[in-house]
DNA sequence: CTGCCTGCAAACTCTTTGCACGAAT
DNA sequence: ATTCGTGCAAAGAGTTTGCAGGCAG
C-alpha cells in the first residue's frame, strides 16, 4: 500500500473512532512514513516538528496508540526501555527481528510460522493467542574482525 | 539442580570474580529461589528484606545482573516497563512464554527450536546469534466466558 | 458553539548512581 | 587495614497526565 493510501487508511480510522483530523496528527503521521527504518518517540518528535513546529512531545505519545491500534505502525520492543516504531504500510502481519548487538540494527525478518506457533501453544493451555513475538539478538561478525558494523549502511533487507 | 547446588553456585561465582559474599547478596539469593514463579525488583525486595531487613532497593538492582549472568536467574521482559525475573534451578536454555493478558500470567515453555532458528536467521545476515525471545500474548477462554482467570490456581505447568 | 485536542510542565515508574559509612577478607 | 559493598536519597530516562486555552466540526 502507498502512503497515499495509508493517509486514507488513517483519516478514515480517526473518522470512525470520531476523532479530529488535526495538524498536529498528520504531521505526525507524515512523518512517521517519511522514515522507512525503525524510529523512537523522540525521533518522531524531531521529524513532526519539521513539518509542523507546534508538534509537542505529548501529542506524540498520545498519537502513538492511535497508529498502532490501526496498524499503520508496527511497535518492536527489543527489550531496552526505548520502543521503536515502524512505519507499516503493508499490513504485514508478525515479523522477527534480528537486533545486531554491536550498532542496534534492528533487521525484520518475515516469520509466518509464528502465527501457527502461537495457535498451537496458547490453544494447549485455553488461550487465543493475540500476538507473537520472535527475536535475536546477536553480534557481527564483520564488527568483531573490523571494528565497523556494515549494517548501518546495507540496511534491513526486507525478507 | 537443587537449591543447595545452586548456593554454591552463586558462591563459586562471586568467589571467581573477587566478589564479596555478604548477608545481603546471600538474603537476596534466597528470596529469589524461594519463589517458583515469576518475580519482579520490588517483589525480590520485600521477599529479601523478610530475610535481611537491611536491604535496600539499590542492593537489589546491583545484585540482579549478577545473578542473572551467572545463570541463577533469567529475565524475562515482557514488553511492559517492567522486568520480571525467574530462578532458574535446572540452568535451562531458552524458553518461550505465553503471557495471560487477562491475569499477567506468564507460563515458560520449551522451546528448543528456537536455537535452530536464532543460528539460521542470524547467519544469514552474517552475525553470530547470542540470545532469542519468543513470546505469545494471548487472552484466557474461561476468563472471557467467566470474569476469572484461572491461572493463578493452576500456574505454568512448565512443559 | 461545543467539546475534543493541544502544549506545557509536573508527575510517575522503574532503574541507576554519587557519596560517605560499614563490613568482608 | 584495605577495599569492596551498602543504604540513602537524588538523579535519570522514558512516558503519562492535569489543566487551561485553542481549533475542528
Amino acid at each position: 500500500m502507498k502512503i497515499e493510501g495509508c493517509r486514507d487508511k488513517f483519516r478514515t480510522y480517526l473518522a470512525s473512532r470520531n476523532l479530529r483530523l488535526t495538524n498536529q496528527r498528520m504531521a505526525i503521521f507524515d512523518a512517521a512514513f517519511a522514515e522507512s527504518s525503525h524510529f523512537t518517540a523522540e525521533e518522531l518528535l524531531d521529524k513532526a516538528r519539521r513539518l509542523d513546529a507546534s508538534v509537542s512531545r505529548a501529542t506524540i505519545y498520545r498519537t502513538l496508540p492511535l497508529l498502532t491500534e490501526s496498524s499503520l505502525l508496527r511497535e518492536v520492543d527489543i527489550g531496552k526501555n526505548i520502543k521503536y516504531y515502524l512505519a507499516n504500510p503493508g499490513d504485514q502481519p508478525q515479523q522477527a527481528q534480528v537486533i545486531c548487538l554491536d550498532c542496534e540494527h534492528i533487521f525484520e525478518i518475515s516469520a509466518p510460522f509464528m502465527d501457527w506457533y502461537g495457535v498451537t501453544v496458547a490453544t494447549k493451555l485455553g488461550l487465543t493467542p493475540v500476538s507473537q513475538r520472535l527475536q535475536v539478538s546477536a553480534h557481527c561478525d564483520v564488527f568483531r574482525r573490523s571494528g565497523q558494523c556494515p549494517h548501518h549502511t546495507a540496511a534491513g533487507k526486507p525478507a
